[in-house]
DNA sequence: ATCGCAGGAGAACGCCCGTTCTCCACCCAC
DNA sequence: GTGGGTGGAGAACGGGCGTTCTCCTGCGAT
């Protein structure tokens, strides 16, 4: 056996990850992933019996990874107030990583949102996630609308992934913190 | 004489522009934007000589509609605040176009950011027309740090922005407005 | 009337795509 | 040892890409 099937799996993926995260999706071939993983294009294929299969499940990998390293980053935190903020924090290292390219969603929503229901539905499902993240943050935080207040920090959030994304700065993050304060001091009971 | 230059150039860029925005730039070929143009092959790329060539003219013109169409909300209003709360009146009658698919500029920068400088060039300006703009609405309405307050406008609508298309409705930028007045209160003096 | 050339239709070119197939080397059960 | 199946390398396939080229029609100037 030259390589075991959980670790061919982990090696396309993680090329996969890396490449589609760079390029896009569309710019790269499923040569390029057997070429950077060292798997054969016939073992590709029975562990992803298409291009569209692969790219869910780089889409899955990235929004567990995502989910894990926000919640380590609020659970950091206790104070309430603190761990709204954590999030903004977590924004900033991400922000900072050196290949940090936007959100892989929006990204291949951009691509394929209008042709593959699959990924739109995933990318939905993604943000989605965030966002009942926050509603329970803001929940947990008191808020008198937590729905609404969930709903504000999200727009800045997503505004400073795509602002990083496009000025190559982890600046934004640190000014939707700034505003985040600025709403919870308007939305949370002092 | 079978077409005015100027009415082919200009059935060519309406051409690029509904399915490259649609579809994605990479999505779209050459052949596509000629059969939906009805101009031929030939002329087409006298005209633009290069794919790469004919992508800045439908970004430089999907830039100065945008700025025009947001001029013409802002110019509406008169008081200071108001003019600030209409940028979020245009994004909402934007969203509500019926082909409404997020921001031209986020999508081609993923499409292409890091194997094109120049479309990378042409998202950052974009988005720099934009901040210069609540800049200055910033400055009228007598904000304390104007570029303060602009950056933070700009996250608001930059996250409606992409949220608005993953989402397919136009609530965003209601729930942006709402966000925006709590940060003015905060940022304006009364 | 004839020349010249702009422009249309679409074939041609070289390349890359996603996917499948061929061929061959290897290794385990018997 | 031998058969069978797994998996590697890479060619093959059909199609689309960006771009250029060929061929032909039609019209304005001389």
């Amino acid at each position: 056996m030259v390589l075991e099937t959980a670790t061919a799996q982990q090696q396309v993926l993680d090329a996969a990850d890396a490449l589609f995260y760079e390029r896009g999706v569309q710019a790269v071939g499923m040569d390029a992933i057997r070429s950077a993983s060292g798997v054969s294009l016939k073992r590709l294929y029975q562990l992803f019996p298409s291009k569209e299969n692969l790219i869910e499940a780089y889409l899955d990998r990235r929004d567990a990874l995502w989910k894990s390293m926000l919640a380590s980053h609020v659970d950091a935190a206790t104070d309430p107030r603190s761990r709204i903020l954590a999030v903004f924090e977590f924004l900033h290292d991400w922000f900072r990583q050196r290949d940090y390219r936007g959100c892989a969603f929006i990204n291949s929503f951009g691509e394929l949102g209008t042709v593959s229901p699959r990924v739109a539905e995933l990318a939905l499902q993604h943000k989605e996630g965030f966002r009942q993240a926050l509603i329970q943050l803001s929940t947990e935080a008191g808020a008198a609308d937590p729905e609404r207040l969930a709903d504000h920090l999200i727009l800045l959030s997503e505004g400073a992934i795509t602002r990083s994304a496009i000025s190559g700065s982890p600046d934004p993050a640190l000014r939707a913190r700034e505003a985040a304060v600025l709403l919870l001091d308007a939305s949370l009971p002092s």
